[in-house]
DNA sequence: CAAAAAAGAGACCGATCGGTCTAAAATATA
DNA sequence: TATATTTTAGACCGATCGGTCTCTTTTTTG
């Protein structure tokens, strides 16, 4: 069974995971993660070392989650293309109204880049793994005689991740996800154009 | 002739803006400013209201700076393939490295989105004229039978701006830019696919 | 070159930062 | 239920935060 502090620190973490996704790690102070979970100093620093500690945990938790969304909605896809479908389709959702600050990756990684190099791996790492989930559905549909073969996987990928993360800005920036649905729009007739 | 303290408040924001793009404005503080420029404190409020105030003259510095490089780039290009090719050149080259931090629109949009909604605005604006930019040379290479009019210009526009930024941040997590030279030559085929 | 104006130095301000530590409270073990 | 252990409150720490203000220095103007 679940110890107290366990599930205190779990508290802490999804309490504090709105807040350093939407103002920033640097922006976040202990005061407001103490003032989010009503929790003393002693309540935060008793289950994590540091601040740093806390956000690493953070993004960790929201990849998990955002990573347990996307799993959940390609369960049930028969096919491949379908696969690829929900996934533009959960972008297309969280993208816009920035449900809970947008894009951790985005948000971590720009922030991270230059002064944070352990969770800039982490965010490096976690783009990895989106990319080759993209490329491994592509690769499968391939196999599946669904996908045409002269698609090549990684590079769709590539092409994929990256207009998604510049389309979570740019939605963001512009409060609404207009230019969003173009980009899935575009993506949706790629993916129908290698389609057999 | 350019009185002292406006020869002074250019220095404050050219010796900031480096500091500003790679740590973040919260990341950032007035004392980083004090060591860069060498002045004090009343150096620098002398110059500007405050901290924001001087967040706002950088991001306008750096967009400039921005602008102004790839005008000089196109300058010199004669049809309008050559024009998008050489914007494409530009991404290019400051993605990988992150010259001074990357680019400034996603830098200061991922920390401004939920946080400041001025710098906001700011940040909307540099990507509504760029990608307008590149809609008007796609637009003129149309009228200019350059490109098959079946290409739409804004479209077009959003597509290679989402993919630039999305590169931008891959690149940097990954400290090289082998996905930005994937994204920069779909792109450059796609342009071709509709040259005439 | 003298007077007026602008610019900058740096002491100082209260607030807040991230983090520590002890003592009390809550929980787990027996 | 008594004891051992874990967990949390919150006072406290030095450092630093953004920002103000006065006084000196530098620059501009006549």
């Amino acid at each position: 069974m679940k110890t107290k502090g366990e599930k205190t620190k779990q508290f802490i973490i999804e309490q504090s995971a709105v807040l350093f996704n939407k103002k920033g790690m640097a922006g976040t102070s202990v005061s407001d993660v103490m003032a989010a979970t009503k929790l003393a100093k002693g309540g935060i620093y008793g289950n994590f070392d540091s601040k740093e500690d806390l956000c690493r945990a953070v993004f960790d938790y929201l990849m998990e989650r955002l990573t347990a969304n996307i799993t959940s909605r390609l369960a049930d896809k028969a096919t491949h293309k379908e696969k690829l479908f929900a996934l533009l389709d959960h972008y297309n959702d969280i993208g816009p109204i920035s449900v809970a600050g947008g894009c951790p990756m985005l948000n971590f990684g720009t922030e991270a880049d230059d002064t944070d190099p352990l969770m800039k791996e982490k965010v490096a790492n976690a783009i990895k793994l989106s990319q080759a989930r993209i490329a491994r559905i592509v690769s499968a549909g391939i196999a599946a005689g669904e996908f045409a073969d002269t698609v090549h996987p990684q590079t769709f990928a590539v092409k994929m991740f990256a207009m998604f993360e510049g389309a979570v800005l740019i939605s963001k920036m512009f409060d609404n996800n207009s230019q969003m649905k173009i980009i899935t729009k575009l993506l949706k007739e790629e993916i129908e154009s290698f389609s057999l």
